[in-house]
DNA sequence: CACATATGGGCCGAGGAGGGT
DNA sequence: GACCCTCCTCGGCCCATATGT
């Protein structure tokens, strides 16, 4: 009973009913080659067209229109991989929406990171989609310039230090460390400390991030010890280690090896999994937290809502800047000419205040 | 300097080098409507092909080979959400390695269950994907109906009760829960509970391993107490409810209603997040896990390495579920007839032993 | 005559310019 | 001007038909 439906074209509507392609190909999908068809004729042809379950071939559409209908999002290879699936899943969300709303399609490139970027440089050349989005790369990368000789319409998103060459949409980093320092702040905290990556790797948030917290501290006339600082300096761990899962995680080691006098009231982590780490380790210490010390970590992933004590953290409106690049995507396709000076938007991230964080005892 | 290169079709290298169409479509790629191709010929147009830079275009050929290499993926919309991005994205990693070898493409469909199936039953119609993955959907929906007429070959992936009509590749679920049970008796437990949802939505999963947990339970003489089940039999929450965060979730709540004597000594979960809310809300209600009770959960997402302690789960073995499913839709793709019968492929799921389960006291 | 090699032109299924009543 | 038709295009695939040796 699986009877392969036998295609319906336009020209089988055309000779059922003894008229051209053309009117049909104007009432039924709406091309600009006619300007008017009588009533009479445009409800026959609706009425044979849904008899015969006439649909549009979306390769030859393609073709003629010379659109695919379709976008596509690129993510490069990452090594740090595990909770940014969820992250990526949000911006997605938003992509998602805003390609519905624009009758787009959304063709997932390298979602795990096996495919080389060439292989999709290959597909813009192939005119496969219409425009491609570029999530989380950072500025710099010695890649970019081969996605932009296609000459396909790139949007980046979570897109750190974009080049002025290219459309992004980012959360404003700076804002957001300065917006955990300023709610430690107005709680009491003085002793505000930065627990970061020990990476080996270049990674650009981390550093932005350091340096805002050290920003976001001065311009508050705040202290800053360099041992409340925690990154690649104080350790260094090379991405090929693999830590010890029994072993205390290396930040609240680090802590725990402050005399209690010297130690931070409160600190902001690098990230929400810095912080689950932490947190649960000072915990298995008897430190508590937050009363102990608090805990402010970037990204609230859902795992954040997870913990208990539910954690402290600075969300990004990832949801919003997918939207946002999939109508500024759309936007480019339709320019005529693509020399428009590329647009920058910043989003700005905001405190979710849980149970991690109080005034200092 | 967005020079949009002129796209270079197969006809401009043919008249650069004053040869046929045919001959370039032969050698460029691989048209079979020519058998041989001098060497000298072969040679000179992959040389002006790659001076030109010429790109085979993606529509036209879909359009003359009446195939898109382009699978969809589906994914119905779901109320539970939440956890289950990183489910799926480990199955979607499998789907993509096996799309990556074949040179197929994904394309998402409704990765967040806005998009209406009938959405994506006009695009199979428009034959805009040469098959589709349709990702935890379970058997006697009143929609596959749809996807089926459309001819276009389907896989299942995690698709519990399947029909005799859609290939469909699954875990065990009966196997797993009788696994988890393996475990908790072979650590001397033998009043072993299961933790389900309240829900009052049917959940064919939560059924079916209700059921499985009773099954294991007789088949090795163990009891089983109804007083260490919880459901929607022992208290209905309606998917619209939402629950207070600061309350104890409504398992631990139940569990600790409970006279001390007449506890489990070990329970299982339906999934992690139960398992999660569970196992924090009994430690802070002093009761410790695993010393007091065994904790084993289902589906073994990034969580339960998180937790501490961590949480032993059942994993699926998601990722080759995907994979497996990419080369079962391929095969339906080459099929001449689809009359093949359906194919169905059940795989084992395994113990992950973490901190959560001990023998006990 | 067989064989290797190359050509012309129709085809896939739609879009659309230009012309005719 | 309202309405409809013919014919060519998009870019690659491939069958049928030449050539030459």
């Amino acid at each position: 009973m699986t009877q392969v439906a036998k295609k319906v074209t336009l020209k089988d509507i055309a000779e059922q009913i003894g008229c051209s392609k053309a009117v049909v190909s104007t009432v039924l999908n709406r091309s600009k080659g006619n300007t008017g068809v009588s009533q009479p004729m445009r409800e026959k042809i609706q009425q044979v067209a849904s008899e015969m379950g006439y649909r549009p071939n979306y390769s030859s559409q393609s073709l003629a229109r010379q659109k695919t209908m379709t976008f596509g999002a690129f993510i490069p290879p990452q090594p740090w991989g595990s909770i940014g699936s969820t992250y990526e899943s949000v911006i997605f969300r938003g992509i998602e929406k805003a390609c519905q709303e624009l009758d787009y399609d959304l063709l997932v490139f390298n979602r795990f990171g096996d495919q080389r970027h060439e292989n999709c440089v290959e597909k813009l050349y192939q005119r496969r989609v219409d425009g491609l989005f570029l999530l989380h790369a950072h500025g710099g990368s010695d890649w970019l310039e081969g996605f932009l000789k296609t000459g396909v319409p790139i949007v980046g998103v979570d897109y750190s230090n974009p080049e002025d060459t290219v459309d992004a949409v980012t959360f404003d980093n700076i804002g957001a460390i300065d917006l955990a320092v300023n709610h430690l702040h107005e709680l009491g905290h003085r002793r505000i400390g930065y627990m970061g990556l020990c990476t080996d790797r270049h990674v650009p948030d981390h550093v932005l991030r350091r340096n805002a917290y050290r920003v976001a501290m001065t311009s508050r006339d705040l202290p800053v010890d360099e041992a409340w600082i925690f990154d690649e300096t104080k350790q260094l761990i090379p991405d090929h280690v693999v830590l010890d899962e029994n072993q205390l995680s290396p930040s609240a080691n680090y802590i725990l090896s402050l005399p209690v006098d010297q130690r931070p009231t409160a600190v902001i982590t690098y990230n929400d999994k810095l912080a689950v780490n932490l947190i649960q380790d000072l915990i298995s210490q008897g430190i508590e937290v937050p009363h102990d010390m608090s805990v402010i970590s970037v990204d609230d992933s859902d795992i954040c809502k997870m913990m208990r004590p539910r954690i402290t953290s600075m969300r990004h409106p990832l949801e919003e800047m997918g939207y946002r690049a999939g109508y500024l995507l759309h936007q480019r396709t339709l320019a005529e000419n693509n020399d428009a000076k590329p647009i920058h938007e910043l989003f700005t991230s905001e405190v979710v205040e849980r149970q991690t964080t109080l005034c200092p005892r």
